[in-house]
DNA sequence: TTTCTTACA
DNA sequence: TGTAAGAA
């Protein structure tokens, strides 16, 4: 079986092999701190307050974190930054991270990506609905950007 | 060396 | 929240 990984009981394939790879990774409190500009002492409290989450298994008392919750300690701090207090700011970052979940769906409208020019990174995003009566495809070229509506 | 918890500034 | 202390 090549090409496949296993994880558990489930064998994944292509792009879910990748996204499967990546939830597998743990990163340390320390490297997450180093990344996020983040400090531990706010990790372990932020825990506490139940804002983020970690992997604390009973055999290694070490915290370890899922990328998605990388993600999550970065939108929160961006919103730290900007201003918010810690409780506004995990609302705000709670809001983003449903948002990026319900644009990772939308990936299935997409039926197929061109790149059109290397150099200046053109290209068409073919979308195709499921009921396949309509055609839409956003370019963006040397024009600018626009969509092309194709009624079937 | 790194992380953990607890406690104090 | 930062930092220190003592243990793992």
């Amino acid at each position: 079986m090549k090409g496949k990984k296993m994880i558990g009981n489930t064998e994944f394939q292509g792009k879910q092999k990748v996204i499967g790879l990546l939830n597998e990774l743990q990163i340390g409190i320390g490297d997450i701190s180093k990344v996020t500009g983040v400090s531990t002492r706010q990790l372990r409290y932020w825990e506490k307050k139940g804002y983020i989450q970690s992997l604390k298994t009973k055999t290694s008392q070490t915290r370890k974190y899922r990328l998605a919750e990388v993600y999550r300690v970065l939108m929160i701090k961006m919103y730290l930054d900007e201003g918010y207090n810690l409780a506004k700011a995990v609302e705000k970052a709670n809001t983003t991270h449903k948002q990026l979940a319900l644009l990772r769906k939308f990936e299935k409208l997409i039926a197929s990506v061109e790149v059109t020019d290397q150099e200046n990174e053109y290209g068409r995003i073919n979308l195709q609905s499921t009921d396949k009566k309509q055609k839409v495809t956003g370019v963006l070229d040397e024009s600018g950007s626009y969509f092309e509506v194709e009624d079937k």
